[in-house]
DNA sequence: AAGATTCACAACCGCACAGAC
DNA sequence: TGTCTGTGCGGTTGTGAATCT
């Protein structure tokens, strides 16, 4: 049948936002919250198509997006969820719920690429050392070493999943919290989520004054102002909540996949990845690309932890 | 200092899918 | 059942900044 396009190719505005019309699409969501975005730019004036509203906001102007260099952790969570999931960025994202996965995508096409394929040479033989472990490891001992990892991995997981624990004392939540339903269709969605837009109505009014300050550098700065903004009202930032937002079991699970992984120290990084595990990752196994050249059975693992 | 090249990343494009009508 | 709309997703492009020559 063919679809038409989002929006006419004419009279409409492409390339970078300016800060006037992050307020303006901030300042619109605020009020009417996420979706209909065929409606924002008539309603809003913005000569905008209504995808670009709708991902400008989900990918910078959403409230809860961590911006700014990558972690440690957060780059060895990409790498490993990326061999294990192949360029399913969304599903990676969702592991990391304040990535994007513009974001990731970006920072693995720009980064960790180029990161591999140096350690592929195999110069870096430190990085990720669970995995050289494995690969030099007799293939006997590594599997007893591995049965004992996701028996531990297990435990913490099943206790970390128990009603009454989980959820307290988490940073951020999972799932659909984690992403604003960007449908708008739920109202208590929207209740919770007033804060954040309030929220990102502040920053938006501080990227505009500091705009109005410099205003020579526009276009381009505008994203990086948006990111300092942003940055400005995380609690969770690269490196600071390293310690203390997820203790016990969370801290727990997180030790049996720094030994599954191989990762070397944890932080809250990786209590996100410990407490967002999902089974969607299971969906995925088959078609899983280990470009890292590791021949690390990360499907097995996913399946045997998470099919209870 | 100036032009060329590389890098980083925001934004766009096009396809697929689901749900509403 | 077919069409339309909204949304998700992955790949690609455009552009300003940084670096090199």
């Amino acid at each position: 049948m063919g679809r038409p396009p989002c929006c006419d190719k004419e009279g409409v505005k492409k390339g970078p936002w300016t800060p006037e019309e992050d307020i303006i699409l901030v300042s619109y969501i605020q009020e009417h919250g996420p979706g209909n975005w065929r409606a924002v730019p008539t309603h809003t004036g913005l000569l905008r198509c209504s995808k670009s509203c709708r991902l400008r906001w989900t990918n910078y102007l959403r409230p809860g997006i961590k911006r700014g260099n990558f972690t440690d952790q957060e780059e060895k969570m990409i790498i490993h969820l990326q061999a294990l999931l192949g360029n399913r960025w969304a599903a990676i994202a969702s592991y990391l719920p304040q990535r994007t996965d513009n974001d990731i995508k970006n920072y693995w096409n720009t980064h960790l690429k180029k990161k591999l394929k140096k350690m592929q040479t195999g110069s870096e033989a430190s990085f990720g050392n669970g995995f050289s472990d494995s690969q030099t490891m007799p293939r006997g001992q590594w599997e007893r070493r591995l049965q004992t990892d996701i028996h531990m991995a297990k435990r913490a997981l099943s206790e970390a999943l128990s009603p009454d624990k989980e959820m307290e004392e988490k940073p951020f939540s999972c799932s659909s919290e984690s992403k604003p339903a960007l449908d708008g269709s739920s109202s208590s969605s929207k209740s919770t989520q007033s804060l954040g837009y309030a929220s990102s109505t502040e920053n938006i009014a501080r990227l505009l004054k500091g705009w109005i300050k410099n205003p020579p550098k526009a276009a381009r700065s505008n994203s990086a102002i948006t990111q300092n903004s942003f940055n400005n009202t995380k609690p969770f930032s690269d490196s600071a909540s390293s310690e203390g937002t997820a203790k016990g079991n969370s801290m727990e699970l997180s030790d049996t996949f720094e030994s599954l992984f191989g990762l070397e120290s944890l932080d809250s990084s990786n209590s996100e990845f410990s407490q967002c595990l999902s089974p969607e990752a299971t969906l995925f196994q088959d078609e899983s690309k280990p470009d890292t050249g590791s021949e690390m059975p990360f499907y097995l693992l996913e399946e045997w932890l998470l099919d209870e």
